[in-house]
DNA sequence: TTGAAAGCGCTAACAT
DNA sequence: ATGTTAGCGCTTTCAA
């Protein structure tokens, strides 16, 4: 029995290769190569007549295959803390919209908020040999950033702005972002002003909105009152939850600013359940600008982020590194802009 | 020269390699390797002596290298319409819930709603050998569908019910659903009845709550008028702006069922912009339930479908059926709750 | 303009 | 309990 038939045993060959299709047409792989990647370097007769065969065959090339030989498969990973949430959503969609034109391929984990399962995933795509990877954050383990330095491949980190990215970073400052919301809500002349806000932990966005409200406070010399924050889960029915907490136990409370619109809709809807007009005896203020935030009543003021567009420009910053074109910014500040409505 | 030193000066070997942990612990590639998979069968000696080899090198195996051999990728393909839809995001998020613990690893393709972009993608992910593929929605081209029965991997249609699948289906019926909201307002005595949906042009999700809701009409013995119905997109604004339109055009309606609940959500509000009162003057029901749902005003009537469960469910199907255990049904129906709220 | 040959790092089948 | 060998289908380098 020879090998190849031994082989050829083991699970019948479904899909035509490029030695069959080299065969049928009478030339070398490399012809047939040269025909698929560089037409013009073959004969014409010769081309034609391969590509007559690719034609009949419906050859189409094996990525597995192409990525052990030549070290490039094609795949970027994105590791994201949660895929239902429409902020990460719309930035998937951005870097699937620049990348799947390039066949660059989105390989997708979800790390629930943990560094320490997002460091399982970058295991488990390094051993896939991404080209390259997309991680939300700044909060990662230090065996994560090992991982990745050693790897030697584009990194974008998105969502937030650090000083110190382990390759390069694609986003805007929420403390800026949160200090000038809250800002907002200081010069209308609430007070106290109160926070709802997404659990810190390994979460540096929800962080740093913290950190924001609580410098735009301090800017303004007013007192910062642990009683006046609730940390909570991001989606509208703990921000309802949140907020009739915070009234139980600060009705004193003037104004909230939430550090996500879900968090800010289900705190309205809970205001206003009790009564309590809004912008007059509460203000609330959000953070993303969701389509949401425009068609609730009162519409919401809150900060809008680029979404998309933070999604396009890491997918832009990894395509150029992998092209070997030259970035010219490895921190790119795509900015934020307050939103004012009638909530607050 | 010889052939290594040519292979290893292209680019310099960064990752340990079987080999070399084999040569490391002085044994063969095939011991390490039952040392990773089935330990019990190495002597106690050799084994410890190998895993402080994989230890020390920080071994991961190339799982590029192991697709090629194996035929086998841990690749799991899904093609959704739209990554921002809350509704596709979630069962995204049940299918890597299920998955991820497998070592099966997700590639996400959006095809904007089209079958031929679909088409594209299934092909670019055959090339990739994925291991199994998730669809969304029954609507394909002949050659997608070809290529996947000719594949012979599983493939899971999700989010509808059909009487042809390609191979495995999870869903419910989106008829019966949009049949019983419409039912559900005319028992209530709404007359006329009219319907904003998404565009259904390759989307048989959209296409079967139209025509859910046109047989209800037709059971009821109730006209069925073009002019009651608007086609859109599937957001709040141009919910909004549709309701708009169906107002102008048509005064009278006095309910509306919406194929969505980011439509109706957005049609509410335009409703209530124009001072028009709900239920009272015009009611208003959705479909999917969404969070948003219970916390607008008043509570959106809709039918709430089991999102999460549904990616659950697929990932399950896919991962029996590689592991070769036996799938009991080839079509399972999730079905769906009409949830009765005040808007309708 | 075309071809030959040697890998890429792993698995599977077959020894021993 | 352990080892040997021949691929998987492609790319790369060098040669003609």
């Amino acid at each position: 029995m020879t090998a190849r038939a031994r082989t050829a045993h083991r699970g019948r060959r479904t899909r035509p290769r490029l030695v069959d299709v080299a065969q049928a047409a009478g030339v070398s792989t490399m012809t047939v190569v040269r025909v698929l990647r560089a037409p013009s370097k073959v004969a014409d007769a010769t081309r034609e007549r391969v590509e007559r065969v690719l034609k009949r065959t419906g050859y189409t090339p094996d990525l597995t295959a192409r990525g052990l030989a030549s070290n490039r498969t094609g795949l970027i990973a994105a590791i994201v803390p949660l895929l239902t949430n429409s902020l990460i959503a719309e930035i998937m969609q951005g870097l699937t919209d620049v990348l799947a034109p390039h066949d660059h391929h989105l390989l997708l984990g979800a790390s629930g908020f943990s560094a320490a399962h997002e460091e399982a995933l970058v295991r488990a795509f390094l051993s896939r040999r991404v080209d390259g990877l997309y991680l939300t954050g700044l909060i990662h383990t230090p065996e994560t950033v090992r991982m990745l330095k050693r790897a030697g491949i584009p990194v974008v980190e998105g969502g937030n702005l650090g000083s110190d990215p382990i390759d390069m970073v694609v986003g805007y400052s929420n403390v800026r972002a949160a200090r000038e919301v809250t800002r907002h809500l200081i010069e209308r002349g609430y007070d106290p002003i109160g926070y709802i806000g997404a659990h810190p932990a390994d979460n540096d966005r929800a962080r740093d909105r913290r950190r924001g409200y609580e410098a735009a406070l301090s800017a303004a010399r007013l007192r910062r009152d642990a009683s006046l924050c609730i940390e909570t889960s991001l989606d509208i029915a703990a921000g309802a939850a949140a907020m009739a907490a915070l009234l139980d136990r600060r009705p004193d409370v003037r104004a909230v600013f939430c550090s996500a619109d879900a968090i800010a809709v289900g705190a309205m809807h809970e205001c206003q359940r009790r009564g309590l007009a809004i912008p007059a005896r509460i203000a609330i203020a959000g953070f993303d600008d969701l389509p949401i935030a425009s068609h609730v009543s009162p519409p919401l003021t809150t900060v809008r982020i680029p979404r998309y567009e933070i999604g396009r420009c890491a997918g832009t910053l990894l395509c150029d590194r992998l092209a070997k074109r030259p970035v010219r910014r490895r921190v790119v500040d795509t900015g934020y802009a307050l939103i004012e409505r009638q909530s607050a």
